[in-house]
DNA sequence: CCACTTGGTAAACACCGTTCACTAAACTGG
DNA sequence: CCAGTTTAGTGAACGGTGTTTACCAAGTGG
């Protein structure tokens, strides 16, 4: 039986109904405005039916975390898809504007992710390290990888070794890295992403989250009227000396 | 009559309690176990008898995000204490590691301040733009501020000239930084605190909390078995560029 | 056809933030 | 001292929450 029965298929359709009116109470009312009360009223079910999808209220907001990074994923690569396979360093600027301009859109959804203690739907293997944390990094991770394996510094700016105690973990995180970057058709190997640049991209990517998650989250200490050239100076002096310009 | 009449030193000791109670169950079990009839059952009255202190739990919540600063605060100076008033790079990245220190040892503190749509208590005037978003800054700022005004880049490297459209916002933030520096007998003027260096040190608190941030929610993209190296590389390409050496 | 699975309901439980009316104790001022 | 006022606390109530359980009906597959 390859085809979907009638109940599958309206199991399916409801399992989608949940997770869009559950993400249209977080849109337009925040973390607390989801309840299952209030998604099952959207819906036209009750409360306890919910529990034939999910194990809890905390199980469907891990899925709604996983749907907002897939999304955020498919808005990256499309603002990726107009530029060349060779425009490596327009790339990576537009991830990280497009990583901005998307969570400055998708407050709540932004905070969901990122305040949310475990992400991570179903088991963690070996295999899956890089579902470590969120998934807001993902692009952004490859991108860079990609870029900088391939052209291996062109201001042939000499990269300081990373310290010695996260050679293991760095060297774990590059192996995913690689199988990433290949997956995707790019052949590099530990040579074009060695551990220096990993750390290097790990440090950026940190960098660049840290902080649009203070801007999203209203911590700058002052009051900026247009806060987008504090990003633009923030991202010439994380990218320009990694010898990415735009 | 100066002096509190019985009722009130008894209002100031339940107001005490009832904190003390709110941030046990903060730090123990988080910030949903913070409920009214909790703190109510710890201090033995009844939950509505916490609205003649406060006027909702939101308020509750944001006089305990206040407490939560000026501990941070008070830990902050003390860790300064030993350090002299010429130790100025001393003191800076002692600030810096005695912020990040703090935070992952207060991961639920941290995290209601950080979380917090608005943590400010009373109206907000002119008088008080150091207090928009949230106060952890405050220590670092100041550090950072007199340390810059008194020494002017001792590399004498010059620093870029902020956006344009900056200027007004950091214009009104750098008088402010001027206040709270003078104020603690240190006098600075806008020519030892121009808008560059404003600008740089705003810079390097974004960073800096961003970093730490991530490290307290847990969003590092990978696995780090000792994530202090880290932070140590980020704080040396941070204020080693602004002759901050240790 | 029938046993099993699945999707949904109603009732119940323990809990939540908040309001309101009332009581009693403390305070104030003549 | 005492009447009036203020304040702190209670109990009851309201509308809401996440979750469990037993039951029923529809769907599925042998």
């Amino acid at each position: 039986m390859t085809q979907a029965t009638r109940r599958e298929r309206l199991r399916a359709e409801t399992e989608r109904d949940i997770r869009r009116q559950a993400r249209a109470l977080l849109v337009n009312h925040g973390r607390e405005a989801v309840t299952l009360r209030a998604i099952a009223r959207e819906v036209g079910i009750t409360a306890p039916a919910l529990y034939r999808y999910y194990d809890s209220r905390e199980d469907l907001l891990r899925h709604l975390c996983d749907d907002i990074c897939h999304d955020l994923e498919a808005e990256l690569y499309a603002a990726l898809a107009p530029l060349g396979e060779d425009a490596g360093h327009e790339q990576v600027y537009a991830v990280c504007r497009g990583f901005r301009r998307w969570a400055l859109a998708h407050p709540q959804e932004f905070s969901l992710v990122f305040a949310s203690p475990e992400n991570v739907i179903g088991s963690v293997g070996p295999e899956d390290l890089l579902k470590v944390g969120d998934q807001f990094g993902k692009v952004f991770l490859e991108v860079a990888s990609r870029l900088i394996a391939k052209h291996d510094h062109p201001h042939g700016e000499e990269v300081a070794e990373p310290p010695e105690v996260l050679h293991n973990d760095l060297r774990a995180f590059q192996q995913v890295m690689i199988r990433t970057v290949t997956a995707r058709g790019v052949q590099v190997d530990e040579e074009s992403l060695h551990l220096g640049a990993i750390f290097h991209i790990l440090q950026a990517w940190v960098r660049l989250y840290g902080h649009v998650a203070l801007e999203v989250f209203g911590r700058f200490p002052l009051a900026v009227s247009d806060p987008e050239p504090m990003f633009d100076a923030m991202l010439a002096s994380l990218l320009v000396p990694m010898g990415i310009e735009e």
